[in-house]
DNA sequence: CGCTGTGAAAGAGTTCACAGCG
DNA sequence: CGCTGTGAACTCTTTCACAGCG
């Protein structure tokens, strides 16, 4: 994602896929979840089902972390919940910026993930001089103007960001150049970074696509619910749009309210 | 994700491979605000870049859906957001049901992006009586008791999930129940449903974890910006935690507030 | 000539299946 | 005997590089 040079094509980082990566936070929720219940040890099929994985990708994954199970047995709840915490880098805590306190950056901040699992709100800043010294699930929020202070004093180096998709990139590259190296990104836009800084996105509107893509092939399908041995041709999804409307050059035009904008629909 | 079935195993649905269908809103986006601009045209090269992906993969990509390029020139803009739009399943417009509306909720039933390219949020529902009938960005909650009626009513099967933890499973049932096959879910927990149901998760924690894992990389790293021909055998990462706290069971008890809860850090 | 479309090669990630430790 | 740890097979994704159309 991001333009520049983001989702860092380097790669196996120190041995463990970035794919494996992206699963140990959930790992680590259901450990803790076990650990809560005061659980001992769980086997691979269990914690993979708590998980939400199979159980051979779980192996799998705790391989590259190393040998921690006991054969016959299984993983040791207290201990995987250490190690996979240190791995993440949760044994310290980060201080996190949210910029951006409008209706979601409010509910970011009182997301009570946060607090816990290692990270902190070091800081709320919006532009809205409206908005200064107003706290925001508890902490106040502080002008933009002192973002590189805040920034430095603190030693932030993870931002959030959740401003209007028009100002991402301006907050973004303020960020960066006070010294975050990692983002993440709730604005609608492509941002870019410098080599070295990482940036992960969250987008709904993205999401929501994605699963009517999947719906409308649902609805499509219907019958011939196992896939043809063949998958013939090329078989027309469902029966939903005209031929081809070629050369309706530029006109649907309509500007939104910020850089960003749909308008999808032609028919 | 999610336990039971989720990510459908199936696979190329039609022959997009999923990874292509994740790529197709961003490359819509673009083409989007260049179709605003009135541009006509765009090369492969050109917005790839504007989607932060390169040209290879977008061609790539687009090849999957047929030839809608001209050799020489690139593609035409606003043909290619009616194809994508209608691969996507934009061309028809989906009814969303949001339930939760606590700060999440609210951000999301606001969020603009949501209105426009092809979704339409058909009701906010909540549990919580006192909200009932307040008008949030508009629309009038409703009760959840309602959820059934509200969802055969308006013909929805994509709901979104931003209540608690706690209760995201048994509203995640409740939908499934009422004839939802598309869950978008905000919640930090595992959902189960039955085959032939799509969940995506939005997991703002998950997202911190993996950037604070690679943040904790590029400090551990600093010298031997290469990485090490050999990875040596087991090289300790940054020096923070001790040895290995075996056997501490049980006694990091303190429930949270929701089914869910975190507290990581042995030290 | 420029740029698309695409085979073929390379690389990641997943799944299988089983050796072997406790 | 049960369950982990892992080589090997397989599938999916990305990248390369270039033929060939406009």
């Amino acid at each position: 994602m991001a333009t520049g040079r983001t989702h860092r094509p380097a790669t196996r980082s120190r041995g463990i896929p970035e794919a494996t990566v992206a699963r140990l936070p959930l790992y680590l929720r259901a450990l803790t979840a076990l650990s809560e219940r005061s659980v001992p040890t769980v086997s691979s099929e269990e914690l993979a089902a708590a998980a939400g994985v199979n159980s051979a990708k779980l192996r799998k994954d705790f391989s590259y972390l190393g040998s921690y199970g006991t054969r016959g047995v299984g993983y040791d709840v207290e201990y995987l919940v250490y190690q996979i915490s240190r791995e993440l880098g949760l044994t310290q805590d980060w201080p996190v910026v949210i910029v951006g306190i409008g209706n979601l950056g409010a509910a970011l901040a009182g997301y009570g993930g946060f607090a816990s699992r290692g990270f902190r709100v070091a800081a709320l800043i919006d532009a809205d001089p409206a908005m200064t010294g107003k706290p925001v699930a508890g902490i106040p929020v502080q002008h933009s103007d002192d973002l590189e202070k805040i920034i430095n004093e603190d030693g932030v180096s993870i931002g959030v960001i959740a401003t209007p998709a028009g100002v991402a990139q301006q907050v973004c590259d303020r960020l960066v150049a006070a010294g975050v190296t990692s983002i993440l990104n709730f604005a609608p836009t492509v941002l870019s970074v410098p080599d070295g800084v990482d940036v992960r996105k969250v987008d709904l509107s993205i999401e929501l696509q994605i699963l009517a893509f999947h719906e409308q092939r649902k609805a499509g399908e219907e019958t011939s619910a196992e896939e043809g041995p063949d998958a013939g041709a090329e078989p027309e999804a469902a029966a939903v749009a005209p031929p081809a409307p070629r050369g309706a050059t530029g006109s649907t035009g309509r500007k939104g309210p910020d850089g960003d904008v749909p308008a999808v629909m032609p028919a």
